[in-house]
DNA sequence: CGAGGTCATCATGACCCGG
DNA sequence: CCGGGTCATGATGACCTCG
């Protein structure tokens, strides 16, 4: 390969989250992308400069490289391949036929509804064919904005603090940034994902910016929540926690209900009936839920998705409570960028609320609890604080012992028949620690923006095993 | 006692190493100080600030701030009372005493040989009673140059390169360094100390350059003995390893030579029959040779050793390739300034060699060998890669196995009866290892200057159970 | 091939003990 | 009281397994 790791310059060990990374840098990466508390605020303006030697010295400007090279966990593989190369012969293909269908007819915004990739069997490709699909049909203006963890090139006004507009006139090209803000703000093809998903090794300036902004915004709403620990305004979404009769509203629950009427192709049904009766943890470490079918098939089930009366997102209620032409509404949309937005949900399933209230309400919730993925143990064989008083059941229950543990709701399977999980082993026990952690961490004050992106939600959760949480 | 640490901010936990420190910063320092090279260049030119916050992100600039601070191994106490506390006492005595003298028959340059201090029987201040002594007889100009790990005031250029050139502009107060030379070459007292010595809590701004220098020296011959390992420079001063015959010359032996005819006090003579026969880093552990002996006794001793043929140190040859008046001098000086110079040696003795000249090469072996106090394990229960072919005695025998070791020679006790340490445990092959690591760092090209301090070497020599290594 | 888990290794600092 | 040893804790990254 003879890359090198992006972040430190280190003879690369591969293409990892999005970029090549060294084995530290992708490790680093999977550790404290969940996991900001750790990550204590730069000492130099965030200006350190990250290569081998001090790449351990300084972990904020580090995870800020790791971004800024445009790894995220969107930009991870399923599969085989990876994402990329899934996602650049998808769209390579779907460019050319969207600008061979302009060249002929001439239809609509550029967004001409064509049909899906034809490239078909070859058993890659589907996850992109079915977003693609579903946003066509949506007829999203930003569809990739909150698309496999890439954020919009919308410009921020970059004034939280003096240290942010510091730091934002340190980025290299951000001025260029600020200069085009048609550009950033309509995209010219409906597909026109970031490069640097497109082409490992290439960063455009606007992805460098964007990923910076976005690393900056995580950094603030965890330094937020870290300082207010129950703010205010983190009450405007009330976790509905530890009540079983409202199962319906809990974020979690919500991905994963309504989970025996799609049919599951990874599913993780076949050993769901273990005496252990599989945690929440052990349900998102199974397979992920990424369509292995082929396009046309998936187009099946799609529709079949949008017949059913249970998912009726098309007309989704779109709660924004911010105007979004103003520039506040810029500084709002930018505070819901999240630098990771897939959340892999395993047990594929579809955003299957009863009512279009309650879809916002999940698509809200989602962006609440988003992203969960529980990668990478941090600590081992410690049996920490965990108090394992009956541990019934870790679905919609609070954990109440630790102070630093706010809540937690997690459907273990799809039909509610695990109400009585065992937790016996410690390793369940370190992940219902990262369950709070991310629960923790998700509780910040986070309220106008979440909303404004309540229609890309709905798209997200309408498609089956990919959501996208911003 | 509501003191900060002088390094990073935190209460403190107590005077440690010559300042106030917290626990951290305390065991930092002893883990760093003879470990430099596990201490990576700073990224920052050195500016980094060190707080409770981010202390750990910058070894380099929180191992500076610890010498800044005025921590050295020759700050620590030995005794029920800190080194600081003895000396403060002894030498406000002495200072009160060399006013009222000098006022009223105003004798000498400032050096009146007044009596030592009368405060005698109390059982501390006996070191410092012991230096002032000797120094006084030898009328030393700079007795204080190399004492206690204090370099001298000597302003240095400056211009390794063009990042010490920098360093050395941050340095808040080096400016008025240089536009006082004559205060600092020649101090107006004797026993002018250090203020951070006499005072904790303050610190001149001389202090605080010599010390950034004399850190950033030690860095620097790291930094050499890193880059070239086994550089031509390095060759001046071979160490005459693995020749028993030459015993006479190795470094650690002259200064534990002719032990057998020093009394000694705190000897470790009692319990140095136990059958694994006390490897020398058992050896340095015991009691530190500092002589708690009253004053009078003191200086009879002093005497008897002068008297005596094998101390003849008083006219040293003074080998010094290079002139100490031109810039050049200044630099060589500078180079040899180490940011710690006692070197607490067990088995309290004295320079016993034969010959001037072979004093001569003693003091330049003291110089490359010292700092060698084994402090605090860095590693525990990991076998390493020491080999255990034989390990026939350490004394007088270099490590072969290893391709960074360089050497080593130590005689475990005064007389040679240990020929056969067994070195069975672990325990001691991480000290040798140790004991490699400071022979490896002492390997760095070190030529011009270690002689240009040979008077004081031989004046520190002299002293039993006080040596001071630059 | 990459994501994620494992674990040897190391640095850190609170704590303890001996002098 | 302080130097130094101990060791629980956390971070790191090379290596491994699985899909
Ligand atoms: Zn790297
Ligand atoms: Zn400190």
């Amino acid at each position: 390969m003879n890359q090198t790791c992006k972040v430190c310059g280190e003879p690369a060990a591969g293409f990892h989250f999005g970029a090549f990374t060294c084995e530290g840098c992708k490790s680093f990466f999977g550790r404290s992308y969940n996991n900001l508390s750790s990550i204590s605020e730069c000492k130099n303006n965030g200006k350190c400069i990250i290569d081998k030697k001090n790449r351990t010295t300084c972990k904020a400007c580090r995870l800020r490289k790791c971004y800024t090279v445009g790894m995220s966990k969107g930009g991870s593989r399923y599969g085989r391949r990876s994402n990329w190369f899934k996602i650049h012969c998808l769209l390579q293909e779907k460019h050319q036929q969207s600008v061979e269908a302009a060249g002929k007819m001439n239809g609509g915004d550029g967004n001409s509804p064509t049909a899906v990739s034809p490239l078909g069997g070859g058993g890659f490709g589907d996850m992109a064919a079915a977003a693609a699909a579903h946003l066509q049909q949506q007829q999203q203006r930003h569809p990739h904005m909150s698309l496999l963890g890439y954020p919009s090139y919308l410009p921020e006004p970059f004034a939280r603090h003096p240290a942010d507009a510091a730091a934002a006139a340190a980025l290299p090209f951000f001025s260029m940034m600020n200069s085009l803000p048609s550009m950033a703000a309509a995209p010219q093809s409906a597909f026109q994902l970031p490069p640097h998903l497109l082409f490992p090794g290439y960063h455009s300036s606007a992805a460098a910016a964007a990923a910076d902004a976005a690393y900056r915004q995580e950094m603030y709403k965890h330094r937020q929540s870290v300082d207010s620990a129950a703010s205010a305004e983190s009450q405007r979404f009330t976790p509905p926690a530890r009540a079983p009769s409202s199962a319906r509203q809990t974020p979690i629950e919500v991905c994963l209900g309504g989970d025996e009427e799609v049919q599951s192709v990874h599913s993780s049904h076949s050993h769901s009936q273990s005496p252990a009766q599989l945690t929440p943890s052990h349900t998102i470490h199974n397979p992920i839920a990424i369509r292995a079918t082929p396009p046309q098939q998936q187009h099946q089930q799609q529709q079949s998705v949008h017949n059913s009366p249970l998912h009726s997102v098309s007309p989704q209620p779109q709660p924004q409570p911010q105007p979004n032409s103003t520039p506040l509404s810029f500084a709002a949309k930018m505070q819901s960028l999240s630098p990771v937005s897939v959340c892999s949900i395993s047990a594929e399933t579809a955003a299957s609320t009863p009512t279009p209230a309650a879809a916002a309400a999940a698509a809200a919730a989602l962006a609440q609890d988003c992203p969960m993925d529980l990668s990478m143990k941090t600590s081992r064989s410690s049996v920490h604080s965990f108090n394992d008083s009956d541990a019934s059941s870790l679905d919609d229950q609070e954990a109440r012992s630790d102070g630093r543990r706010k809540f937690y709701q997690l459907e273990a399977e799809s039909n509610s028949t695990c109400s009585s999980s065992v937790s016996s082993s410690e390793h369940e026990a370190v992940k219902r620690q990262k369950l709070n952690a991310i629960g923790e961490a998700s509780a910040s004050p986070f309220g106008p923006a979440r909303s404004g992106f309540a229609v890309a939600h709905n798209a997200a959760s309408a498609m089956r095993g990919i959501f996208v949480c911003v």
